[in-house]
DNA sequence: ACCTGAACACCGTTCAAGT
DNA sequence: ACCTGAACACCGTTCAAGT
């Protein structure tokens, strides 16, 4: 899918030559995030792992925050519907969000796009959100609740998908929480001190779904 | 608190002259950020803005991932923690949730970093939790369901401060929702069409409130 | 000790030139 | 039509030099 590396030249390519595509761009920078990060994501860096020169690939994409929403919405286009109508609302619930957190599981270093993007993003985006409001519509809720009941759900999975993310280049590398926790005056944090002695993980994106499931139903 | 703009001059500045410090960066920075947005903060810009040469502030800050996670600390000192111990524990959990909320929307271009980085963050990002852990011991939970509490909480507000967020750089403009919605193949989003039809908004933020205080009760 | 300026190794993107 | 390469206007950061 790519040009010779070898002689690489100006002009239109001979017909039967291999191509540049959008297609071929969007999966080699895919391929190129999820090994080395976004900011490893460079117009150069990309056409040098195409063999093409970095201008070439604004033939197919207009520039580069285009590049990255098309990374979103490839990934979204990946996601894995659960089963519509399997089981109770609730398991239907949770077997939504567990597919929806994959996705960005999937992807560790494109979650910052996912997540910011998923409201203004693709076609897929909605796609995706059918069998959730299939499932809240046969818990017998209203649609205003349904509504409620769907933007809640996104929100948790976002901003859990978020924390469980790689820190992104910005983000100091700081000590667990448990560490700062315990260097910390106990005066000022007696209750956190108390409870994180006695648990100190939590149960996590099981736990936060049974609490929203309850809260919906 | 800067130099001269006039006569910039090399040297260490004489005494009495004012001096750039730490305090003076992180307040420019943010006043920086808080006006044009993360992508305007550049160590150029912000040099100019202080009225000297940009590899001045290496002496007060060891490189620019340092100088967000440092605005990210002030932001969240800067929460205005509600009374510890008002009214029923339900309204203590609402109260703390909107505290943290207003902290993300004071400085809407910071919301990534904040979101990012509070749990790697400082000890005002701790502090802050303890009026939510305590009101949430005085529910009555044990402690692992208070720190599942909390975090379904904490990642709710995440989401939420995200998606309310201005859109970063590199996100598209998308077309709201609803158009988008509309522009679809009714057959392939049956459900969504019908409950959107019905309410376009959704009750936002508080609805989610309601939803998780009730699903921890 | 603290600030400066040139320099290095990068960026995204425009534009004229190739075939 | 599609790809190229030089060029422009930026970046963050190192390093030696100033006082």
């Amino acid at each position: 899918v790519t040009n010779s590396a070898a002689r690489r030249r100006p002009g239109r390519p001979r017909p039967g030559s291999s191509t540049l595509s959008r297609e071929a761009i969007l999966t080699a920078a895919l391929a190129l995030v999820d090994k080395d990060g976004i900011e490893a994501l460079t117009m150069r860096k990309l056409a040098a792992r195409l063999h093409v020169d970095p201008m070439s690939i604004y033939h197919h994409v207009p520039n580069k925050a285009a590049l990255i929403s098309g990374l979103v919405r490839v990934v979204f286009a990946e996601m894995a519907l659960p089963d519509p109508a399997a089981g109770a609302w609730q398991e239907r619930v949770r077997a939504w969000a567990r597919a929806y957190r994959d996705v960005a599981f999937a992807h560790p270093h494109l979650v910052l796009q996912i997540v910011t993007d998923a409201a203004a993003a693709s076609e897929a985006a909605i796609l995706i959100s059918e069998p959730l409001y299939a499932a809240l519509v046969d818990a017998g809720l209203d649609p205003a609740a349904v509504v409620d009941a769907a933007g809640t759900l996104v929100e948790f999975v976002h901003g859990y998908a978020l924390g469980a993310a790689p820190s992104p280049p910005t983000a100091p590398t700081g000590d667990p929480m448990d560490e700062r926790l315990a260097a910390m005056d106990p005066d000022q944090v007696p209750t956190m001190r108390r409870v994180h002695a006695a648990v100190p993980a939590g149960g996590g994106f099981e736990a936060g779904l049974d609490i929203i499931v309850r809260g919906i139903g």
